[in-house]
DNA sequence: CACTTAGCACCCTAGACACA
DNA sequence: TGTGTCTAGGGTGCTAAGTG
């Protein structure tokens, strides 16, 4: 730091760098973050158990989870973990969910947690403290290799036919979505003949939801 | 209804560490 | 010793819930 006086800024103030869709609704109590998928979190789950805790660079070399930079992978870790260190698990061939599951049940008022991850509170442990925890949950968590050895991962698929399958996907969903649009469309149409033919009748769409946000 | 508060996810960076 | 990588911890913006 050069500034020594100036509090660290991690981010500029103003609006975000990136707009995500995902900025939602509370997702408490879940293990995934908007970002991930169930599948890409088990993929991962899986890379980490085979490649070893941390190890980052072979499961980016591995293209299991194209797109994914380490930094996202440490996050997703960590939730699975549910603590923020990761440190004490380095290297190690463990099921981090098996960590989340114990982590989760420890309470208590010198608990203190962020996004659902336990925090360490106690000061950053030295680098021999952080050798002996490591040795610890590897006779305690690692799996043998015989289990994790023989784990299949996703092949990196070609580019061009994963843009092809999203193409194919967006072709199916514009179709349904014109599908209910004709639905919509027609139900209207039946209305208002009705409504011609028996004026009297008050117009229930009133209490129908809008549809306006189906407009593009 | 407007405002405040709580709790979340994601982003960012300083500093520690590993390695050539 | 320089450089790249990793990660702990803090900042920001969001939504839901609570309150007057």
């Amino acid at each position: 730091m050069s500034e020594d006086s100036i509090k660290p800024q991690s981010m500029s103030s103003g609006p975000r760098n990136v707009l995500r869709p995902n900025d939602s609704a509370s997702l408490w109590n879940c293990s995934l973050s908007p970002g991930w998928s169930r599948e890409e979190s088990e993929i991962l789950r899986k890379a980490l158990i085979k490649f070893g805790i941390g190890n980052w660079a072979k499961i980016i070399e591995s293209q299991c989870l194209p797109g994914k930079t380490n930094a996202q992978m440490n996050l997703q870790l960590q939730r699975m973990l549910g603590q923020q260190s990761t440190a004490e698990f380095n290297g190690l061939h463990i099921d981090p969910l098996v960590i989340g599951e114990k982590n989760s049940k420890i309470q208590g008022p010198t608990v203190k947690r962020k996004n659902n991850c336990i925090v360490n509170t106690g000061g950053k442990p030295s680098r021999e403290e952080i050798k002996r925890r490591i040795q610890k949950n590897k006779e305690l968590y690692e799996l043998p290799e015989e289990k994790w050895s023989e784990f299949e991962l996703p092949k990196p698929e070609d580019p061009f036919l994963v843009l092809e399958a999203k193409r194919g996907e967006l072709r199916h969903l514009q179709h349904e979505l014109s599908s209910v649009e004709e639905q919509i469309s027609a139900l209207r149409k039946q209305r208002q003949l009705h409504l011609q033919q028996f004026p009297g009748e008050t117009d229930s769409s009133e209490n129908e939801p809008e549809c306006a946000d189906y407009k593009e």
